[in-house]
DNA sequence: ATCCCGAGGG
DNA sequence: CCCTCTGGAT
């Protein structure tokens, strides 16, 4: 039983690395910490969206201070155009604030470190230490739950904890931070949520929910 | 379980 | 109009 879903997990790695053999983060940043606050603004929202408001950010709060000293107002104005943009603005600000008291500064590079920082939740902690640390981790977005239920890895009713517990246990660890950008470019453009390009798709077979 | 919450696509 | 987009806090 465990046998054959290796050899499926085989198949999908290299059927996804044949559609998307670069996958990678599209998040802009030129540094640790613009890379936590990008990951943080993408929450709910389109990673091009997030790369349009960035540029005039990142140049407004360059380093961690900026940001903790900075008008809550201005940052609104800054991230409006993003989904959940108080929220956003709010938790940007006291992350900032947050590091300089309790961390001298520094972005922290645990996962309990990373999670006790407002707006910084498990996915975006795995995703910024893969990204930045280069650590494996499977972090799971809604593309990657989509998938990984449409070609049967996980339940549609599972936590995306247990999701992450599953490919993890189906994919060799020096795979884990590319299958997660394959996984992520699958789910965004070709087995997308709402028109699957599901005749054409390699993994047709294998699929538990083909829309034709 | 619910709230937050704008842009883009269909 | 409706759904979706690399969620997190309450």
């Amino acid at each position: 039983m465990a046998k054959i879903t290796q050899e499926v997990a085989k198949t999908i790695y290299s059927e996804i690395s044949s559609l998307f053999p670069d996958a990678h983060c599209e998040l802009n940043y030129d540094s640790d910490l613009h890379l936590l606050m990008a990951i943080m603004l993408s929450a709910q929202t389109t990673d091009a969206s997030v790369n349009r408001v960035t540029k005039a950010l990142f140049e407004k709060y360059p380093i961690v201070t900026d940001l903790a000293n900075a008008e809550l107002a201005d940052i609104e104005a800054l991230i409006k155009t993003l989904g959940l943009y108080k929220n956003k603005a709010k938790n940007l600000k006291a992350l900032g604030i947050k590091i300089v008291n309790d961390f001298k500064g520094f972005i922290p590079s645990t996962q309990d470190d990373l999670e006790s920082l407002p707006g910084v939740g498990r996915k975006t902690a795995n995703v910024y230490l893969s990204e930045w640390h280069k650590i494996p981790r499977i972090a799971v977005d809604t593309h990657v739950k989509r998938v990984s239920y449409r070609l049967g890895l996980s339940l549609e009713s599972d936590t995306p904890e247990k999701v992450e517990i599953k490919l993890m246990k189906l994919f060799p660890e020096h795979q884990w931070i590319e299958i997660h950008h394959k996984l992520i470019f699958f789910g965004r453009y070709f087995c997308k949520a709402k028109k699957p390009e599901c005749k054409q798709c390699p993994l047709l077979k294998i699929c538990k929910k083909p829309i034709l």
